[in-house]
DNA sequence: GTTACCATACCTAGAAATAGGTATTTTTTA
DNA sequence: TAAAAAATACCTATTTCTAGGTATGGTAAC
């Protein structure tokens, strides 16, 4: 029988560590041997604690995830998994770099969780495949002219300066909103935008 | 004849230090000893350096500004001064507490570079003034109601329904988003948010 | 070589936003 | 307490966006 595997969890938010606790507590081979609101005593409860795996928010107060695992590269054998509210393609480019083995978002299922951290806990990073897929996808998921057009939209200007920017017909401008809104799922220039930043689309 | 102020310059675009050098270049009681892009490099070099003066900026890869100002404080004589692209509010109370001298943004013209920097140098912190009067002068100037709607209208919720959440007429609610529009200075949501998130309002 | 996707363009209709007013009441401030 | 600012509400008109269609030519994939 294997042992079981040490986990340490380090968010902001209470309600996201209790969350991720309450997915994990009833799986016998995953125990979690600490937790953290606040990255210094992160830093300093993973260099005492040696976890196998660290679940880490992104943004924290005190000492950021990434700057946990960058500060402890080499130094440890903990594998890192990052948590983040959005898919930013900038934060999962960060995190490949200073050697983290996963990035998932807060609203992760239990099956991928446990999935992630079986794999991770087995040595396998999570970046190439998985994740830079769904990131691709989430901008192939535009087609390259809905991009032009989502652009403009974001720099302010109406369908009218769009379409001449764009050397289009109003119509053909018309249409790339209309699928753009289905697309996001959304219903507002507002919310479009608030769908943009969160899926780290531009 | 005074001693010339030594200056140190971090920042993730090189373009920002390539403007800066460029503002500063001619004045011959500064001297620029040392410039990075990286924020654990300038974290070295400003301990082994000791400038008079760091401009860091606010996001930097590796380790980000506040961290920079937070690991040396009390530990060094040199005066931070804060880079931003935005001019955020938050940012702004956090470079206060952590002992920050000024906060610039990046856009700023040469002869206010220039006052910065004199005015640092004799050891004058420029943030009650003239930064958080902007600041205050910058919320003052839309109306709590004002901010309600804003509130409602970057949620993405439609006129009718911010008049439904907040016990007010359509009327009323086209009145304040009319008068959000005029103070901005912009003709539609997307252009309203995007002064939202350079201004710093919410 | 058929299917799927993309880019383009057009039509219609209704909903919503934008922009210009005016005006009354309440609250704040000088 | 008088003046100024804010919040409220209404009116009208125009513009723009949103949403549902349809249709065609091109390109890519399978």
């Amino acid at each position: 029988m294997k042992e079981s595997i040490n986990i340490y969890i380090a968010d902001d938010h209470q309600i996201v560590i209790d969350g991720l606790s309450l997915l994990l507590k009833n799986q016998n081979n995953i125990a979690i041997i600490g937790t953290s609101n606040d990255g210094v005593k992160a830093y300093n409860d993973i260099v005492a604690l040696k976890p196998d795996i660290a679940l880490l928010d992104l943004r924290m107060p005190g000492k950021e995830g990434l700057e946990i695992i960058k500060s402890l590269l080499g130094k440890t054998n903990t594998k890192f998994i990052i948590l983040s509210m959005h898919q930013e393609k900038r934060y999962v480019l960060d995190a490949m770099n200073y050697n983290a083995y996963a990035y998932l978002l807060k609203n992760v299922g239990q099956q991928e969780l446990l999935n992630t951290i079986y794999k991770v806990a087995s040595g396998e990073k999570l970046f190439n495949q998985d994740l830079l897929n769904n990131q691709k996808e989430e901008k192939a998921f535009l087609s390259p002219r809905e991009m032009d057009v989502l652009r403009e939209i974001m720099n302010g200007l109406k369908s009218a300066e769009i379409a001449e920017r764009l050397n289009l017909s109003l119509f053909t401008v018309n249409t790339h909103r209309k699928n753009l809104m289905k697309k996001a799922g959304v219903n507002n220039v507002s919310q479009l935008i608030t769908w943009v930043n969160e899926k780290g689309i531009m």
